[in-house]
DNA sequence: GCCAGAGCAAGAACACGTTCTACGCCGCTA
DNA sequence: TAGCGGCGTAGAACGTGTTCTTGCTCTGGC
């Protein structure tokens, strides 16, 4: 009886749809991690998926969700990375550091996919609120888990600040203005100045 | 003596030049103020500074140069009216809080500039990074003033990382996820938890 | 069986940042 | 005086994000 219609995996032509959504995004990955947010170009993006760019454009209004919906997956896995492994550390600040440095290095691993999303999450297309958002509660939520069962004054508000910091310093390292190095530098500062 | 070449005002070539490249600063100012970052095109900065298009182009080598030249000035200037009306307040952090009540103050005067402006400071473009430096280092030098003389440790890490805040709360400003008030909620908070 | 509509393909068309071409004007120097 | 280089104008041209057009195919309801 595969006419009883459950709720996933409907029909084969949902499926074919679900396959094509993956594609788009597979491929807006790749070029990304090629040569960064200028390499992802739609038309490119369309054909590498094998899908024309209207449906690109039905599926992602912009370039900028679509490179979004890659940040989210990435950010989630990276949380669950954090959850399955817990930070390391007697007090906050130190487990804050190891969740910033384990953070780093999973950015630092593909430099041109990462300056991609972090260039389409600072842009200013104010319909991507939503997805930033997201993304923003994401972040706080891995630093929640670090600092959490500490002693910690006001966490929200300091997990705020750790958030903010942590997007002023990756958009400052997409924009040259920081190497790797000062960008871990400014990071655990933060964390000490911050956390007991 | 006109022919003495004095180093300023040199001939009146020269002054039309200057003129010239004060016309297109002017023009990108209004437009930016009266529709923000999209709505400062080039070929509307060109014609209404009654200039070619290659002319805007020789001076200026991107439309984010060009905002981020007006944001050095709005910068500076803003950075001189603090200097002559010093922040009030006993201790660093209430000299903070009046720094930042005044500076969002100003930058709400115009939003749609502040916007324009914050959207050319952050995009990715790497030749901007000194002029990103520059209008950093403005930042930098106004926070410094209002915390000075208090007794603050590490100075110099708390400075870097309220310059972070302020720029990472007005780009989630400009980019919707915020609105003016919690842009200067989180500010404070920030203050609070960093300074005495 | 048949129609309405959704999803898609293929590609033209449009908008705006940026570059290029062709030319003119002016001041300098051999 | 003649050429040369720098700056300017006018406008075409190019690249890429985005939108639009046209036509096809499949699906679900009558």
């Amino acid at each position: 009886m595969t006419g009883a219609a459950p709720p996933d995996a409907r029909s084969e032509r949902d499926l074919e749809t679900a396959a094509r959504r993956s594609r788009m995004v597979d491929a807006a990955v790749e070029l990304a991690a090629a040569g960064g947010y200028e390499s992802v170009q739609m038309r490119d993006v369309a054909s590498r998926a094998e899908v024309a760019l209207g449906t690109l454009y039905r599926h992602f209004p912009s370039k900028d969700h679509l490179l979004l919906e890659v940040l989210t997956e990435q950010a989630t896995a990276l949380r669950d990375r954090m959850a399955q492994r817990p930070p390391e550390g007697a007090v906050p600040a130190e487990r804050m550091a190891d969740v910033l440095r384990r953070g780093t290095r999973a950015l630092a691993r593909r430099p041109n996919l990462t300056a991609a999303l972090v260039t389409a999450l600072t842009s200013p297309e104010a319909d991507t609120a939503p997805h930033k958002h997201a993304v923003e509660t994401v972040l706080r939520s891995i630093i929640t888990t670090a600092i959490d069962g500490g002693d910690v004054a006001d966490p929200d508000g300091v997990v705020r600040i750790l958030g903010y910091v942590w997007l002023a310093v990756l958009s400052a390292w997409v924009g040259g203005t920081l190497d790797t190095d000062q960008m871990a530098e400014d990071l655990t500062s933060a964390a000490r100045l911050l956390l007991p």
